[in-house]
Order: C-alpha cells, then structure tokens, then sequence
DNA sequence: TTCATCGGTTGATCTGTATCAATGTTCGCA
DNA sequence: TGCGAACATTGATACAGATCAACCGATGAA
C-alpha cells in the first residue's frame, strides 16, 4: 500500500509520458518539474518540496520530467487505492483542491516573471523568494545565511535566462551592496528593501508561496 | 442566490485586490486575468471563456484583475451558501480540483512558452491553440475561417511581447504561406503541419486546453 | 463629406540578453 | 598531492525583439 524511493541528485524521478501507476508525497529533498521544446531548450515549470505532491486523480501519465535535484525522498502509493479513497472522503478532494489552487497562483506569477520582467528584476524576485520561504520554515527571521538550493544552471532554467546572464546579475547585486556571498550556494541579504525594489513587483504583490 | 451580471468590453470585472463576495461562471463572452507590475507592464496569466470559473473557496480577494474582453455574462453565486455547498457535496470539490489541475497544467504549458520560445514559436503555438480550441468547440475541423479573439495588443500581452512583433511575425507566417487572413479579426491556416513545426513543440507534446 | 480615433502595419535604430570562448575555482578521488 | 570534472566567472560579439516614429485604413460622429 505505501512505499519509500530514493533518488540521488540528477536522478530522473519520471519522464513527460510515463506511466503514472502511482501518487508520492515528497518526504525529503527538492526536486524539479521541467519542459523541454524539441531542440532542448528547457524550462523549470516548478519545485516539489517536502509535503508536495505528485500525480492528480483521473490523470495516468505526467506531463512533464520531474528531477531529483538533492536527494530526494518518496512516499508512494498505489493510485488506484488512492482514487478510490478521494471518493469516500471529501475533505481530501478539498485539501487537493486548496493545493492545486496555491500552485495555480504561484505558476501565475511566475509567468508574470517569465513574460515581463528583466534578468535582474527576475534574479532579485527569486532571491527575495528564498528569503520568504526560509522564514516561513521558520528557520530564522535574519535574511542572513541562506542556501542556494540550485546551481546557476538550474537558476537560469528556473527562470528563463542563461547561467551566465544569472552569474552577472547575481554579481551586480552583490556589488550594489543587497547581498553578500558567503559562498557558492550561501548567502546573505544585506538590504531587503532594496531586493524588494528590485524585484519590479507591485507594492503588496509578492509571490504568496 | 443566483444573479446574471453583464460586462461590456474593456471593461474591468474585478481588480486584484478586490473583495470577492460572490462567485461565478462565465455565461457568454471573453475575459482576461492580468497581472502588472510597478511601472505598468503586463502579462495575461489566462483566459476565461463560457464555463469557465471565477473565485475560489477559502479566498476572499482575488490575486489579478479581471477585464472583459468581449460582451461578457456572469453566473454570480453568494460565495458563503457556495463554500456551504462544497462541504455537503462532495463531488462539487472534485469537479473543481479537476478543473485547478487542468488550468494548472495549461499554466505550466504557458510558462515553457513565456520562458523559452522565439517570437515566431509563440505566435505559432497561439495560433495552433486557436485551431484546437475551435475544433473541440465542435465548431468545424477544416482549420479555415478561424476567429481571432483579441488585439494584436491583446495578443502581446499574452504571449509576452510587443504588438509590433505580434504584426510582424504574424505576416511573417502569412508570407510563408501557413495562414492566410480574410480580413484583420478572421483567417484560416493553409498548413497546419508547417504551423506545428513552427511551434518548436516536442512531436506529442501540444497544450491540452 | 470631413475629420478624429482606434487598431494595425512598416521602417529605423537601440539594447538586453544570448552566444561563443577562455579562464578560474572547488572538490572528490586516484 | 595532484588531477580531472563540475561549477562558476568574465569578456567579446551577435542578434532577436523592444522602442521610437511615421503612416495606413477602417469606422463612426458631426
């Protein structure tokens, strides 16, 4: 009935078109939802994180490659066990419901992202982003020391651009003074008010993720 | 309990922010979600057209504006006795689950196209849309006299760009012979093949709205 | 009939980001 | 301990699409 996977780092958790013989909940780990045009050009379409979910009732293939991008962690369950049981009870059909909705308001502002802003403004909307959501884990409320979970390729992927168009505007920020590296994948954010500018966003329309 | 309300073109139905007391379904017409941001730029993050659905259970503001495009008619519920009736029927929830996933997938389809296609690719992958929507209405399958919805400034904020770029590519693909135009509003596609090719879309992997 | 407006086209130029290329840094492993 | 691979930075150049600007052609009001 229920079941764990692991995968490492790279891994290909399923392929756009796969057999969908099961639903996960992520348990550990991030990993990334991707499409690809036809001469392989790719773009991140989303992150799973832990409690995220995989697979949607009615629905046998995915339509799209879902990767490992740190170790990653699984909990599966068979699907049709799974249907039958949103069937006999509502309030599961609701709490999916309730995440489908969340992800749907994230995917539109991320083509707010895609569509009209800048390299920099899209950098500094997925810096303040990272921000956000390490202060709801509740890790700290500093901005000081916050982890990178992608390397610059995956950045670009993420949001549109090439890794070396993220390299240089990741640097122009630090040099204006909004951020500081620590190292590679660390950092911190010197001056969020400035980051928050930066991001090109409406007063109160940041990201609710 | 139920009231028909009417929109006449241009006209903005719901501004972000805005209170939403009711919910609604679209009867007759076209309506845009958008997103802005600070200095004005925007992006459609979506269309509604009859069926689709406005408001969300839980949600009491609405997280982009909503502007008529064409005549619109609203189907308005109280959005209290609509949240009542989730709860008690329990298909209700699913039937709406199902639609956030499709919307979600649609989304995601709109981001690898926001993020990653040239011009050309976008205005192609818009106008295969169009055939397959037209078809599925039921309303021919012969991909000739097809109606163009909206703008060419429509158009750009659609698919992220400008309205001069929508003209030109869209009689860039007119000269090759793909599509040809009855008058600005109407066309018909002459190769629907070569238009595929020109969307850059992976062999199976069209946008399943 | 004229004029104003709105949507659309076309042309010239500019610019942000991709692309191509070389070099630097870090880290795991023999 | 040093070598190689993966990741990252930096520079030079090219180009797609934005921007600026002029013009066209319907439609509708005076």
């Amino acid at each position: 009935m229920k079941m764990y996977r692991s995968y490492k780092p790279g891994e290909t958790i399923l392929w756009r078109g796969d057999d969908l013989q099961f639903v996960a909940s992520v348990v550990k780990g991030v990993a990334s939802l991707s499409k690809t045009l036809e001469d392989g050009r790719t773009q991140m379409v989303g992150l799973l994180l832990p409690s995220d979910f995989i697979g949607r009732p009615g629905r046998e293939t995915v339509e799209f490659d879902i990767t490992a991008i740190t170790d990653v962690t699984l909990c599966c369950f068979r699907r049709k066990p799974f249907e039958e049981m949103i069937q006999t009870t509502p309030h599961i059909a609701q709490r999916l419901m309730e995440i489908a909705l969340d992800e749907l308001d994230a995917a539109r502002d991320w083509m707010l992202l895609l569509g009209r802003k800048t390299a920099r403004e899209k950098i500094a909307t997925f810096l303040e982003m990272l921000v956000r959501r390490t202060n709801v884990h509740g890790i700290d409320a500093n901005s000081s020391d916050l982890t990178l979970p992608l390397t610059r390729d995956e950045i670009a992927n993420y949001l549109g651009l090439t890794l070396e168009t993220v390299s240089r505007q990741l640097n122009a920020l630090k040099n204006e003074g909004m951020i500081r590296f620590v190292d590679r994948r660390h950092f911190e954010v010197v001056d969020l008010l400035a980051l928050h500018e930066a991001t090109g966003d409406d007063a109160d329309g940041g990201l609710p993720v």
